[in-house]
DNA sequence: TCGGTGTTGTATAACGATGGAAAAGTCAGC
DNA sequence: GCTGACTTTTCCATCGTTATACAACACCGA
């Protein structure tokens, strides 16, 4: 085993707890004694043993995120984003991945990792109200993303309603009159892409010419670039004959725009596309991926800023409403909708 | 604070230890005593401590893996696939990434999160040996990755220098005659890619009318998309007039990709291109991309067995000779070397 | 010299779990 | 009914840390 504070106590000739003392700063020690005991610990390389400290405080200073998967792009860049800023408040995030599935992300809810961590920042895809409400757990826990829910959990989401309006509305204003929406979901995760369909919805009700029937609206089993790719082949077969679409994410665009070059159309002047993410893949396609850019940043803040102010805040602000929170977001004009310069 | 194993006990009336033996299926307990203690278990939500029994057992459980950036998508990729595999084994995962920085790597390599993981997979970017050597710690590290290193500690890496030399080989095959290589590093992380720089010599000096100059070389400052399309810019600009080139990885491929489009040339008709990672993205780009292939499943799978071999084999294992494994490579052959079908 | 005040250090009991040894209980065989 | 062998349960110490309570000491003014 290691260095523990008795060996450093025994080995300086003062008790235990003067030796904790030290490590945490506690004023009222004597300069000398303070640094004899500095010196006995930079001699035997004492590290505190994290376990033990945890046990005795009740915290582990682990906060955990839970994604739905890694591989995407936005998810891994919204990771770095948490991971960096909780380290700044000196809380170490232990990062996981549902797979979007319901019964992993129950588990997660439940807080299967009990007291390994003190709260839980999820990011649900299938997970329904009722799940969160069965919840026997006590660790505060924060949601990310566009599912609404009615449990009392911070959530934290920019307004899907108007990004997706103002993307399309993008697309409207640059002349297209056949927007597709690609990426709406059957089943359980339907609300999921709900809200971004119903601002395609919106902005195509404010504009008279445009069309708006469900022709024009493809669904996806996933939300990866292959996804897109399929979805668009059926849009086009099925004789719809879009001249923009708005993808649910960068992914289903990226494989969207791969579907239109092999057939020969050409973006943005037949087809153009926009996105939802703005991941770094957007930047670089052969053609740029417009998008709409949720601020990753200004969200991983707000997680995490309103999870320890759960923790940190005590009781009453452990009871306190939960809070909605909304990030803004910008749309990024690329070459998939405004062309090469 | 949680229901406690004393609270268990108290209330089905056994000792402490009893609960202990029950929720460990320790073999001695009666039938009746199990079911009435596993009965007051689930009636109370009883969920034990892991934080007390890491304490007591001296371990946690938990590894860590420190990779460069989950940016990438190749990193995330991996992640992914050793969290899942790791999960198996009831092993749970710390995620962090460096950033590629050596300040940080030695920091993990110093093990700053003592005893609070088991032990560590890192993948080094700009690690020295000598930071190795000065290690004060004694979780197990195993090493990821191209970086080859003396200290003692197992190293997952695929043949780089055959990888390339395959990559480059291709092209030649396909009649290119000024393959150029894109992304050499100077500085600290030469090494990192001087493995797959080397392959590509190689491939070079078995073909004589293959033009190998270091004109043709060209050094990017990143690994990401960005690098990439500077990159392919200046080689274009410096008039080494490449007919193919073989990429670091995927990400600066791509990003040679995008430039070559936007000067016009046709990929792969004027100049092919080959990538490394085989990340997700290279299969939807618009001219889908060819690629090495290192079979990330089998270095996730590697480098945990490696890391659980010394945590778990007892004395004999830890002190073991320090393993090299290499798992297996494919070339990927796509349109960005084929053409389009 | 004496209390009062404030600082510095120590002893001991937790936190929640597990391991080992001792104690208690069960049962067969004589 | 007793012994011995085995099973089942209890008791206590322990992991490394921090919190609480208190002891020791110095310093000050009266």
């Amino acid at each position: 085993m290691g260095i523990s504070l008795k060996d450093v106590a025994e080995r300086a000739g003062v008790s235990v707890k003067t030796v904790s003392n030290v490590v945490n700063g506690y004023r009222h020690v004597t300069p000398a004694t303070r640094q004899r005991v500095q010196q006995v610990i930079d001699e035997l390389g004492y590290r505190p043993n994290l376990t033990a400290r945890h046990l005795r405080k009740g915290r582990t200073g682990i906060i955990a995120l839970a994604l739905p998967e890694l591989g995407n792009p936005y998810f891994a860049e919204l990771a770095d984003a948490v991971i960096s800023y909780a380290a700044g408040l000196d809380y170490i995030v232990l990062l996981d991945h549902t797979n979007g599935r319901r019964d992993q992300e129950i588990l997660f809810a439940q807080g299967f990792r009990a007291r390994l961590i003190d709260g839980l920042i999820l990011s649900p895809i299938e997970l329904e109200n009722e799940d969160l409400l069965a919840r026997g757990n006590d660790a505060p826990l924060v949601l990310l993303g566009e599912r609404e829910y009615e449990a009392p959990h911070d959530h934290i989401a920019i307004d899907n309603v108007a990004a997706g309006r103002t993307a399309t509305r993008h697309l409207l204003d640059m002349g297209r009159r056949r927007v597709a929406f690609l990426g709406a979901r059957h089943g359980r995760a339907r609300r999921t892409a709900h809200l971004r369909l119903r601002g395609w919805r919106a902005a195509i009700a404010e504009s008279p010419d445009a069309a708006g029937g469900d022709e024009l609206v493809a669904t996806t089993d996933g939300y990866a670039r292959g996804d897109g790719a399929q979805a668009m082949a059926r849009l086009l077969d099925s004789g719809a004959a879009p001249d923009a679409v708005f993808c649910y994410n960068d992914l289903i665009a990226i494989g969207a725009m791969r579907t239109l070059t092999e057939r020969g159309l050409r973006v943005p002047e037949d087809v153009a596309v926009v996105g939802f993410d703005d991941i770094d893949d957007g930047r670089y396609c052969s053609t740029s991926l417009t998008t709409v850019a949720p601020h990753k940043q200004a969200i991983a803040r707000a997680a995490v800023d309103a999870l320890l102010a759960r923790l940190d805040g005590g009781a009453e602000a452990a009871q306190s409403e939960p809070r909605h929170i909304r990030p803004g977001f910008a749309l990024i004009r690329r070459e998939s909708t405004l062309g090469r310069p």
